[in-house]
DNA sequence: GCCAACGTTGGC
DNA sequence: GCCAACGTTGGC
């Protein structure tokens, strides 16, 4: 079992939106780093608890708490000359970007950036590391507990 | 809108 | 394979 921090801009993929969709179930389509890419393909289980992150917005944070619901599979947005993020390298049966179903467990109230920053616990967090910008972060055991604390009695 | 960080591209 | 230029991310 492994846990993750996962960015998604509301404006794209809010925490509502996650929440309306059906089976509360997302694609996590986009992502065009490798590093990314990797983390979905390789190390991902189905399971893995997953920390919903806000990010490009008035207020970033963690906004609820997910999990992954699918092995790795092909991103059909690269495959659609009017997605932006159309790949005119990648073939079906050779595809680049594979992603991973994200489900909902639950919104919580939001856990500011700003207080993550100052939250001893979470320091080691790769997401507060400078310039990160990485969408999808390995979170280790201790910071998921701290997390889970601070969200704990919040619901 | 600025800018730091850093990934990607392409010439050599 | 190096590395400069360029583009993107994302907080502020």
């Amino acid at each position: 079992m492994s846990y993750w921090l996962m960015k998604s801009e509301p404006d794209e993929c809010s925490i509502d939106d996650l929440a309306a969709a059906p089976h509360r179930t997302v694609p996590w389509f986009g992502v065009r780093n490798y590093q990314a890419r990797n983390f979905m393909r390789d190390d991902m289980r189905i399971g893995d608890g997953v920390l919903f992150y806000h990010s490009s917005c008035a207020e970033p944070g963690v906004a609820g708490l997910a999990e992954v619901a699918s092995a790795p599979y092909p991103d059909a947005t690269q495959f659609d000359a009017k997605s932006p993020y159309f790949d005119p390298q990648s073939t079906p049966d050779k595809p680049r970007w594979l992603l991973v179903d994200v489900k909902l467990r639950r919104k919580t109230a939001l856990l500011p950036l700003k207080r993550m920053r100052e939250l001893p616990q979470l320091q080691s967090m790769q997401l507060l590391r400078p310039g990160n910008r990485l969408s999808i972060t390995p979170v280790n055991e201790e910071e998921w507990r701290a997390v889970l604390e601070l969200l704990g009695d919040r619901r």
